[in-house]
DNA sequence: CCTGTTATTTCCGCGATAGAAAAAAGCTAT
DNA sequence: ATAGCTTTTTTCTATCGCGGAAATAACAGG
């Protein structure tokens, strides 16, 4: 009876407070985990955990899983997440395709399809990217989608404009507006390399370490960074700046006139074009890590040099991101395979021998990393918009 | 009567609240600031302003500045910190010596001084520190010193223990206990870099931005950060990472074999030892500044090197960091007069056109910016560790 | 069965905050 | 001069989130 206006049975509950956000993070981000250990973790008394943990059991989107009994005292009972509680949809929008991937709560792919592009209208790639939706929905089947995320390479704002998106030509595209009309779905928009990093932070391996740099390889390079657990974003988020280091004042240089700019020796058409010409005949990426596999000597030589590069751009951002954790990804990490022991011996000499020594960690899942990412947006998106009757 | 325990009238009150100490920090920082002001920074209403700041203006450490008018509307009345409410004392202990600054509670030097050091020797050393803080003390006479900071080069625990000062040769060395001991004022001590951030941070002239790095140069490069408003420190933090860079693949290598190393390419003793080698007679730094501005050929070439090496640093950093404004100081910043021109050229090359100017500040008082990064730690503290009584 | 240990819950009080309304302190236009 | 406008600041009060203490639960081991 206090004065509150219009309190209908089913009137919009209050969004969460920080605490009950932090609390559905830790719980969708480190599995089973019990309230002690939640309690601990986010600094809150026993009390408080129960209190917050309530309005999500009841609500279903928590499960107590089994009782596990440690040496003495009472039993744990570890809250964990129902992953299959929703489905998400990620489509990462390049300039040639679309790539999407369904996935559950936690953004493990449940299905994945890619799509050429007709071109790059506006509406015509909307359309596209709404049939992605449909067919990856009924591709694999399940709780009813509850948010899609989208990811293109350039600048967004506030996660619904795309204000520069170089590869579609695109300026000032209210893609979120768009794409809720055209699918229902309640839609976020982000930058490629942040909704990739976004989902190396809640998902990835390095979702326990608080500060941790994220390096893509592929048709370009991107870098992001995670510090103190909070995605970086700057003004200049979506440029690529990582993509023009000087890596090798002896190789070669970019369009822009960089020796040795990571943009050309790192990325997929950098190295073709360096195998290509010292090989004297066109090849693919696939068949340059190939005859690299192979010791090529010529294409050796190229990649020897390449994970020099990359060892060097590794040791540049753990001294100067402050990092000793870095996660590599994107459709052309494949490159690791051959260049990993060079990068690794490189990255070596660049580091103090008395600093903590850098961790990697390689995601594989190439072009399916991206369209996670986007998933991963969609997730956070909905973990922030959710509102729960008790809480 | 609620069930207090003890609550004698002299009871000693709960710290501050994480707001309370926010709001603190800002009035600091940001000098003359209205209530409103503050309220938007620190997304409060209104009415907590003024609960808030009600303890800190009547235990005399805020005051109400001359009401200054708008165009419309009440006049602001701006709260500012009483910056003669107390002083504090910043050491920085190298191997060689002691230098210190008395600073208000904005951290503006009052009076310096540097006494050279007998040897390593703990007890020594402190011995010499409550020297000269018992000489600053008598230097610059006002309100009761509060507290006092220490800085070194080297690891530090929790802001008590040195675990590990080279140039000292000390390990696990208690200095907190042992300052505290000896001059009966709250000590604390840091790393001398991040003592250094975290004074631009608070009183800087980048305080305003959220995110930026700090440079030093002399005997060594140093290299701090700060991203999200707060200063990030790891467990290499103290290692002096930035310092081993790789700027210049055809430079001269430092003792541990790297090339175009920022050691030997941007401190003190690496360009007198290139000036030394070039011109054939052994040269101060001073010498090589004075000679450089003369434009006289070898040294310039030396400097010129140098310069670009700087630029190619700022631009890595403001790449892989994500910061667009960077603080340059340390001893040897004198040298930014003789490269600065070079060294923005080259950071010029190394940035993206279209992304973000980096701003550069260059903080050039030299010895004493050091002393009064202890000095800042201090004042910290004081503030994290403030009670009022009625708040 | 009793004791020790840890996890979780219940109950209650406290402190921090926001919201609304009023008061304050100017300015401008009539 | 006074009414009306704007913005700041204060006062009062309701609310919300959190913690502390004690109770309860669920085990292990003697």
């Amino acid at each position: 009876m206090p004065g509150s206006s219009t309190d209908s049975p089913a009137a919009t509950s209050p969004p969460l407070g920080t605490t009950s956000r932090e609390l559905a993070r830790l719980v969708l981000v480190h599995g089973p985990i019990s309230r002690a250990d939640l309690g601990r973790r986010l600094d809150l008394s026993p009390a408080s955990l129960t209190r917050l943990s309530k309005p999500f059991l009841e609500r279903g989107l928590f499960v107590e899983s089994a009782a596990e009994h440690g040496l003495t005292g009472r039993p744990t009972r570890p809250l964990d997440a129902r992953v299959d509680a929703a489905r998400f949809a990620g489509l990462k929008i390049t300039g040639d395709a679309v790539s999407g991937v369904v996935t559950d709560l936690r953004a493990t792919p449940l299905a994945s399809l890619e799509r050429e592009l007709p071109g790059h209208g506006v509406d015509a790639v909307v359309r596209v990217v709404a049939d992605v939706v449909a067919e990856l929905d009924a591709a694999a089947p399940g709780a009813p989608l509850a948010g899609l995320g989208a990811s293109v390479g350039g600048n967004v704002d506030a996660g619904r404009v795309v204000t520069r998106a170089p590869f579609l030509e695109w300026r000032h595209v209210p893609l979120a507006d768009l794409l809720e009309s055209a699918t229902g779905l309640p839609a976020t928009v982000e930058n490629d390399v942040t909704a990739l990093t976004t989902a190396e932070h809640w998902f990835g391996p390095a979702r326990d370490v608080s500060s941790f740099a994220v390096v893509t390889v592929g048709a370009g390079v991107g870098y992001g960074l995670v510090v103190n657990d909070r995605v970086v974003v700057t003004a200049d988020t979506g440029l690529g700046l990582g993509g023009h280091l000087p890596l090798d004042d002896e190789g070669p240089r970019c369009s822009e006139g960089h020796p040795g700019c990571s943009s050309l020796m790192l990325t997929a058409p950098g190295l073709v074009a360096q195998v290509t010409r010292a090989l004297g005949h066109a090849v693919t990426y696939d068949e340059v890590l190939r005859l690299a596999a192979a010791r090529q000597p010529e294409v050796v030589a190229v990649t020897d040099s390449a994970g020099q590069a990359l060892g060097r751009m590794l040791g540049l951002i753990a001294n100067l991101a402050l990092v000793d954790t870095i996660v590599l990804s994107g459709e052309g990490v494949g490159l690791w395979e051959v260049v990993g022991e060079v990068a690794r011996a490189q990255l070596g000499a660049e580091r103090d021998p008395e600093a903590t020594p850098v961790t990697l960690h390689v995601d594989d899942s190439g072009f399916v990393a991206w369209a996670r990412g986007a998933a991963a947006t969609a997730i956070q998106s909905a973990v922030y918009t959710l509102r729960l009757p008790g809480a």
